[in-house]
DNA sequence: AATATAATTTAGACCTACCTAAAAATTTGT
DNA sequence: ACAAATTTTTAGGTAGGTCTAAATTATATT
């Protein structure tokens, strides 16, 4: 079955989104804001995704990516950092110039090209912004470390190092019952100043400053 | 102002058979067969290159590529040739598995990202299959020589070479009044027995049998 | 619980790029 | 030169993907 360029964009759109809330469905309106699309245009996509088992919609209750559709999103998303991965590595691209590029590339069919693509470069496991490489299969094999400051998701982040490493933070951090592999939950976050509160292994809570939290690595479980 | 992917793979199929026919008009039939699209189509698109002042147009009247519809043409190819040797030289392609491949990697707009990938390669004069890749202005830097036996072209065709070597072909050659650097017409072909009719430099004509045209190469001026 | 507000969907329209069938223009054959 | 055959164009329709405006459903407020 064909899956356009246009459809394979809203897939890549919903998988992101989904993602970024815990997996939870994700709404029209969410999608209309990604894709810069009215929110009519949105639901006439949607209404052609669940025709092709891509999706599962119920009008009003927003949307999930079947296994098909989040296999096909994932497939795209491969070849997007590959893309950017050969972009910046053999023709010499700078990091934040890739990316329109590799929007158009990512489209472009043909799975043995893709493996020949990863042979070429190595079997990267990051693209050149840390962003893990699915492998063919669409299995992440790593996970990206990031600052729990700049953490989209607010559930299911597991402490993996810190960028300070002074004996004055890392007492901060025992002091404050945080150590390697806790699980984390952002509870709130305040705009204002950045701070965070925090739920540590299900137990208890705690304030972090906006200072602490980009000191603090956390990765997506 | 933006050039589809189908409005690029017009003006190529309008290139093509253009040369085909000594830069003369082309017929709407001739790029509906070419395109495998229908007569009408074409009609509709041919209004709309016009538009656009990629081709000059006459209902009827057949077509021809303006500068900027032939300077379009001619990117589109520069980048196919490109992305045929990049995918053969570097991917490992066979050169007969590239070019569905190369036909959607043509249409990636990025100028940046073509120059890129000439200096990666390079910058080859000629893709994997000999064909000669244009520079960034548009140029050739070098002709194709091919079997007088299988030139598309009808004209303006030179004598660069030969494939046989020996003196015994080289003689009838010299007999026939040809040598280096003349210039050849087809004035017809045989199919049944892919005999040639040819004039030698527009003075005279003379037949000559598929054996000895497929052992004379020549180049489209 | 009724109403106001926000989110979502429907209805109707547009553009690109294709199609079929019929009409018009051109070319060919005698 | 005129009829026949061929080529090309017009007319009208379809599907994908977008839009605006209006209607519907869900959520929040009081």
């Amino acid at each position: 079955m064909l899956i356009s360029y246009t459809e394979e964009n809203y897939l890549k759109a919903i998988y992101a989104l989904s993602r970024l809330y815990n997996d939870s469905e994700v709404s029209t309106n969410q999608i209309s804001d990604h894709l810069k699309n009215k929110a009519a245009s949105v639901t006439d996509m949607l209404k052609r995704l669940a025709d092709k088992k891509l999706i599962d919609y119920k009008r009003y209750k927003g949307v999930k990516l079947t296994d098909k559709g989040k296999k096909t999103a994932i497939k795209v998303i491969r070849k997007h950092r590959l893309w950017e991965a050969f972009l910046v590595e053999k023709l010499k691209f700078k990091w934040d110039e890739v990316h329109d590029i590799a929007e158009q590339l990512e489209h472009i069919q043909s799975d043995e090209l893709i493996q020949k693509l990863d042979n070429f470069l190595g079997n990267p496991k990051c693209d050149p912004h840390g962003d893990p490489i699915p492998d063919a299969t669409g299995k992440f094999s790593v996970q990206r470390s990031i600052a729990l400051s700049s953490a989209k998701q607010k559930n299911s982040l597991v402490v993996t190092g810190v960028s300070d490493h002074s004996s004055e933070f890392l007492k901060y951090l025992s002091n404050s019952g945080i150590a390697l592999g806790d699980n984390l939950k952002i509870e709130e976050s305040n705009s204002y100043d950045r701070s965070l509160k925090i739920k540590v292994n299900s137990k208890h809570s705690l304030f972090l400053s906006h200072k602490a939290a980009s000191n603090i690595l956390v990765e997506i479980k």
